[in-house]
DNA sequence: TTGGAGTATCGACCAGTGTCGATGTAGCAG
DNA sequence: CTGCTACATCGACACTGGTCGATACTCCAA
């Protein structure tokens, strides 16, 4: 907090700027950057392709091994992209035996919906 | 197109994998890099905090000079991605006298709405 | 216990991107 | 023309992130 905050002088007074608009109030910060964690999160070609199979698939639920065969990347980079998903909170992993399966979160898709509206 | 195109062998039966689900078709890859480029140019604290304010502003229509002011990064960075914005048609330059104005592609938004419904 | 299948992690490489200071450009006032 | 203001571009830098092969881990069956 600078001196001049024992003066008279209002710290916030609205202005108007030179070029006529009028000041609004600007996004957080610290929600700027959850919202930007989500966007990243989706912003990939494999992963949205990786949703898409999840999305259509029965009960909104894939597992593993029809995703590596859906897509054209190798068996890791699937696996590194369902983490980066999960990690976003976007799907959920449930191991069944040796698979493991993953299902959409919809309250994550609801929420980016939401700040995009 | 392979060989077996020509044996009586069906290639697209749609077989059920080992782990008990049925494959469903997957998101192209040329639609999901479109989609992945608009989620790419929201996916970034900063130019989130750009879009709400114009947003937010008076005929959704903001200057550079205001949002200078209310976000902690440089000018040129600024400019740089109000720039990335435009490339990816979220938002229009348009420039008056002194002033560059920027207002939002209505279109766009709803689009990206659209897919991740 | 051994082996194999499904999946995750590791390490490394390379492309892409956010950031800045410096500089260029455009428009207006005098 | 001169100078100033608003904005864009450039060049450089550090950092992030997508990708793969190699490898480790986890189940299950035999």
């Amino acid at each position: 907090m600078s001196i001049t905050t024992l003066t008279a002088t209002p710290q916030q007074v609205p202005h108007v700027s030179e070029c006529g608009s009028t000041p609004v109030p600007v996004l957080e910060r610290t929600e700027a950057e959850r919202r930007a964690g989500l966007l990243k999160a989706l912003a990939d070609p494999v992963r949205l392709q990786l949703l898409s199979i999840i999305s259509a698939s029965p009960d909104r639920e894939s597992c593993v091994c029809d995703m590596t065969e859906a897509v054209q990347v190798s068996q890791p980079t699937v696996s590194h992209h369902l983490k980066t998903l999960v990690d976003a909170g976007i799907l959920t992993r449930e191991r069944r035996g040796s698979w493991a399966w993953f299902r959409l979160e919809p309250l994550a898709l609801e929420d980016i919906r939401q700040f995009l509206a």
